[in-house]
DNA sequence: CGAAAATTTGACATGACTCAACTGGAGTGG
DNA sequence: CCACTCCAGTTGAGTCATGTCAAATTTTCG
């Protein structure tokens, strides 16, 4: 196969495997992407028209506010999907921005074609089902830290259940991410480091 | 039929309606039960069973913390659902409580169950996985609100969003969900009415 | 190497919490 | 019908967590 999509098969043999006709019909509509660092695959005010699987790199997913703050609601790097669901699936304008924050290489599906697989192969239905519900966990549980805990403890928890990608991120990023001030995280480091 | 299965049945039907089997096979699969105000239908340590739908009354899903102050995740009322979804699936003890704020009536649907009515009818699995993307975009957008507002804002959104609800809970039980205190709350109504 | 961005640091301002006292219903039992 | 308790809500004083602004320093990347 000429493009990258042996990444996407194994990732769904994780949760129930392909078949060879479902990996032909997947194959067939998916399309790969190279995007540069700092490049959008969605902006505000777009329709979010890709399911987009991160190959490799690394993106982030956030609204700017009013006063052009941003605020990073997701990050998404090897084997993960970043997509505004609510702009693809009502084909509305996103308030959302999503931007590569390393080179990458995506594979992309667009609504009619994830439709297309959605119909003739229930076991799609079935792999984004069980995908979402992983998410919608993981999810939550930063939410129930959101509610509860203080700057330093989301920091900590931040960090031990996303070690690998604490580290390719800037602090500026992951501060965007807890909801908390880049120099208020950065004073909450210098007290780790005295302790 | 005896069991207000009537409500589920339409609520599916506002996804994809359900063929006559399918209602059977439902029906078949789902209990009815009365849960009184205050009474507890999952508490920490247990395994989720059930995914229930809620056919009146409301809930609350929480976690309480080490100084005992309760965390709301979720409320759930009237054609909503409410599980903890990572203790169902994996089985694993839930650090969570659910409990009802009003008198209820609910729809509760087993594990094996609800994998049977996946393997058997794949609408089930599209259902499911619509439901569960709804829920993860009003996750998201409460994320969002949660990195990037402050206590006024949230409370307007959450009044904004959710009218009906806020008008049947107390304000503890508000307070607690959007991560504030109650006190605090009282404070921002206070003003509020001010203005 | 040099410009731009990220990080750190300090002084100060404000949002939000804590604690404690008070208020005002909604039951409950006499 | 009253006295009582029990909660939820309110309010105020003091404190702590976090944000703002600005300047200095370090790192990154073209």
């Amino acid at each position: 196969m000429s493009k990258e999509i042996i990444p996407l098969i194994s990732y769904f043999k994780s949760f129930i495997p392909l078949s060879k006709e479902e990996i032909k019909a997947l194959n067939e509509r998916v399309t790969e992407r190279r995007i540069k660092r700092k490049q959008f695959i969605l902006q505000e005010h777009e329709v979010c028209r890709y399911y987009t699987f991160v190959v490799s790199g690394c993106f982030k997913m956030y609204s700017v506010d009013k006063d052009g703050t941003e605020h990073n609601l997701q990050f998404a790097s090897e084997n993960d999907w970043i997509v505004d669901i609510d702009s693809f699936h009502n084909k509305k304008p996103s308030k959302l921005y999503i931007a590569a924050l390393e080179n990458a290489v995506v594979l992309q599906i667009e609504k009619n074609d994830l439709w297309y697989l959605y119909t003739y192969f229930p076991k799609f239905d079935r792999n984004f089902r069980v995908i979402i519900e992983y998410k919608f966990i993981e999810l939550q549980n930063r939410m129930l830290q959101n509610i509860s805990a203080t700057g330093d403890e989301k920091y900590e928890f931040f960090l031990k259940q996303y070690p690998q990608l604490a580290n390719r991120l800037s602090n500026t990023q992951i501060a965007s991410y807890l909801g908390i001030t880049p120099q208020f995280l950065s004073k909450i480091r210098a007290k780790r480091i005295r302790n």
